[in-house]
DNA sequence: TTACGGTTTAACCATCTGGTTAATAAATAT
DNA sequence: ATATTTATTAACCAGATGGTTAAACCGTAA
């Protein structure tokens, strides 16, 4: 469909195989629906990636280091929690609203391979929690917010912003709503979330 | 392996396809695992369940309605708001730690197949919200809880319960903790969670 | 123009996989 | 005991699928 010239042929397939395979995972993927999509032969994709395996991981690392980014934000930065919450919700939110396939594909292949964190740990900027659990404790210290664990804390940020893209069919089938009503719910989540987390946590 | 007598060769047959569907997923599984794992022969998965779909089918519908029960406990009870989510939240983590797999699968599944939806619609006990929106405005509205809508609330419930679990090797694998810290940390959600839901939304 | 390298394709291959079948074994009824 | 129905198996089949290959294509340097 789209056919571009020459050398660009590689991106080609990274963009096809990228939409195959966060839609559909490892298993539901096929070689030839993926070259369809990107408008050439199949050979090609083993010419330029070896195997399904290489392809996959190339897509794979290229996700998490979409999304990576996005977690260090709140676990680096110099601003205090309540900020981190707003900020990292609002964010967050909106970035995973653009690429909705991304959070399930990476918790799918995940369990479908744990040690692909091994990987995932070589590549670039992962993300560390050590800093953000000092603050926390720090915060905590200083009574700017309740007693909390940070590893708990952690877990409620991302629960409360992933999972309903995670699980978003199992969220419409049960509010019974569409596309329509579950976009404009996220877009409450945007700040509804942070609400909720910060009047928990502060004093 | 466990090879028993006559005919509850049916009923091995789910167990085994249990196992390897809510592990692998449709698409990951294998009729020929299915069956080594019952011990018998492929062709008798056919001769009880027809096709694989039917089969997944069966093991989909018996795993929604093994959850459903859990949902409606919150949904349906006369409980106040915050022992409803003291209840669920304890009673629920405990139930999946019991069984894993079951949360992933199911929203795997509704993520490759949405209309699977209509399928369980027509199951019984079929989770409703109505009740649960209701009591949350009146509440709200008798001044127990702070103003929330109902909906948003019955999302964070759920994410915060849930997610965990779906995600299971993300959170091992940012948190740097094994199975055993894991599990130690879902312990201590079991009151953790609803304490940090109640802390928000309690007046 | 020709020779050469990388690029692309159609055809092909081996294996896997869901599903079928024909024959056999085991119950059950007569 | 014998007939009949039900359960089980080994062997097989057709189509799908990841991967390979040999030949053609195409730009470019000599």
């Amino acid at each position: 469909m789209t056919k571009q010239k020459n050398q660009d042929t590689e991106e080609q397939i990274l963009d096809a195989a990228k939409k195959v395979f966060q839609k559909k995972g490892m298993d539901g993927a096929r070689m030839q629906e993926i070259a369809d999509k990107a408008g050439i032969n199949k050979a090609m994709l083993h010419y330029y990636y070896r195997s399904k395996q290489m392809l996959f991981e190339a897509v794979f690392s290229n996700a998490f280091s979409l999304l990576a980014p996005e977690l260090n934000k709140v676990l680096k930065d110099d601003s205090s929690i309540e900020e981190k919450v707003r900020s990292f919700t609002h964010n967050y939110i909106s970035f995973i609203m653009k690429h909705p396939y991304l959070p399930n594909f990476i918790i799918q292949e995940l369990n479908r391979n744990p040690n692909f964190f091994e990987t995932l740990r070589k590549n670039a900027a992962f993300p560390s929690l050590e800093k953000f659990e000092n603050q926390v404790a720090y915060e905590v210290e200083q009574g700017i917010i309740k007693h909390i664990d940070g590893k708990q804390l952690f877990i409620h940020i991302l629960s409360l912003n992933v999972f309903p893209f995670v699980a978003s069919p199992l969220i419409k089938g049960l509010l019974h709503i569409e596309d329509n009503g579950f976009k404009i719910l996220m877009e409450e989540r945007k700040t509804a979330v942070a609400e909720f987390i910060i009047a928990s946590i502060k004093k």
